[in-house]
DNA sequence: TTGCTCCTCACGTCACGTGAGGTGGC
DNA sequence: TTGCTCCTCACGTCACGTGAGGTGGC
């Protein structure tokens, strides 16, 4: 039998922990003593305790530790909860190679001549979900009217099979470079799921994507885009796909349907527009 | 002005990170109307948002990200803060990778045939700091009484100059394989940081070290090894120093010296003893 | 007897999440 | 007027760390 202290000193852990253990029923003393309420353990218990320790250093938490050795040993569902926490493992992995490239292109910003607060990045990169969409895809001549036409219609479509989701609308550019001219654009209209069989819907994909949101009229848009270039080519990114621009607050005809309030902006003023842009790491994160 | 909600939508966070980062003082709400309590966001705090979040995702935490951006922009504050973070992000990717090969150690042995408790590691790996001690390096016919006699020796030597220090003593065996007969071994006392100009020292520099430990009789400790061999190879590791023994509670002669109570077993049954191997990664991490 | 070990509250950490219960805005 | 948005407490999370204040053991 071993005093806590002495337990604790060879395990190379706090009293502290053992008792967090013994509280969360992960290691119950061989012994308590029931005056003095002093712990003892046994010698066996430091085996087990190095056990607990080795599953808690692979990620564990003290929970599934506890579910995975107090009714008897499972290889079975201890391969499973193995191979769950590889798969988090390996993502969190790659997550963290990504943020040490962002860290230094940060750091190789800042080292430049016009170090200033600008180059701390406001563009942020997130994945996004796939999701269902109406949309209209032609070439029009330039970004005014023409589009704005087919929004309109593509909305109206939408609003007749009450299928409108409630996110906001894009423009997906289909040229392998942003251009204002001759464009082959396509404007998308969020739709719930399962509107497919009253509409005709696509499924934009899930994507990593880099996002600016700027507020004001549209010719921020490419000034926006040079900034992103730069932030892709400092991140170690590479387009992946077809930019595009998400229209979060602008303005709207609404004849043949309604959108609600907030969206909405009477002045150009009050536009809040995001351009997205797909991408992916230049170099090839290591998998497997 | 955007008001709560439309901004958290906009900036993809919840409204409850920008009440904690109002109330943390990152980001104060550009007006807060008096009488509803209620908070409006101007534009341009959208990209100071961005910003925080940012740093955020570079892994600093809220305060520091305050310490960052609220008096004004030091690049050179920022660059060193980023090489710390760098620092930090390497080892924990390291880390990361170690685990990743302690996991899959760890399946591999489960999906042989003896899938048994046994199977999760009782050998935990760490770092160990480097340790003053006063030693004596001697070839022996076998590991028994002349070791003895080596430790009884220097424990009073390192007595007679009050320089012992509170850690337990170990045997380094610095042959290139572990072997009891004919062995070149060295008996360590740790001695206080200090005791150079009173003793003859030398220091155990900083290793990565695999431990087990064991209570019993020391004829346990070729199995040990064994298995600590077995550890290393399904964790990807090899020997890269020579192993030793410590002992925590033992037995000891105390003539010219004297032990606290805690360590001394009278019988062999209690003694206490760690087996550790320096090792390190047979594939090298990648670093920069 | 003295100092050392151990005990049990109770609160802190970090960046929010999750209700409860209530009020303003369109 | 109704539903929606927003508000302020207040407590929870996770694995312990850090005292405070007190008692047993050698």
């Amino acid at each position: 039998m071993f005093r806590i202290g002495d337990f604790s000193r060879l395990a190379r852990v706090t009293i502290k922990t053992l008792h967090h253990y013994d509280e969360a029923g992960l290691l119950t003393p061989a012994r308590v003593d029931h005056l003095t309420g002093y712990r003892y353990y046994a010698a066996a218990q430091l085996e087990t305790l190095q056990r607990i320790l080795s599953l808690k250093d692979l990620g564990f938490s003290l929970d599934e530790i506890r579910g995975l050795l107090e009714r008897g040993f499972d290889p079975e569902r201890m391969t499973e909860r193995l191979d769950e926490r590889r798969i988090q493992l390996l993502s969190s992995l790659e997550a963290e190679q990504a943020r040490l490239r962002r860290l230094d292109a940060l750091r190789a910003s800042l080292s430049g001549a016009g170090a200033q607060p600008q180059s701390i990045p406001v563009v942020t990169l997130r994945e996004a979900a796939p999701i269902d969409v109406h949309s209209r895809r032609q070439r029009v001549a330039s970004l005014g009217v023409e589009v704005q036409k087919m929004f309109e219609t593509a909305e109206a479509t939408v609003a007749q099979v009450r299928a409108r989701a409630d996110a906001s609308p894009f423009l997906i550019f289909h040229d392998p470079e942003y251009c204002e001219a001759n464009a082959d654009v396509e404007a998308c209209i969020p739709v719930k799921a399962g509107a497919q069989a009253r509409l005709d819907t696509r499924i934009v994909p899930a994507e990593s994507i880099g996002c600016v949101t700027y507020r004001g009229p549209y010719d921020q848009t490419p000034v926006l885009y040079e900034a992103m270039l730069r932030w892709m080519e400092r991140s170690g990114l590479a387009l992946a796909g077809p930019l595009r621009e998400v229209y979060h607050r602008f303005g709207a005809d609404q004849s043949g349907y309604r959108l609600p309030n907030h969206v909405l902006a009477t002045s150009s003023a009050d536009y809040v527009t995001e351009l997205q842009a797909p991408v992916a790491p230049l170099v090839p994160t290591r998998g497997e």
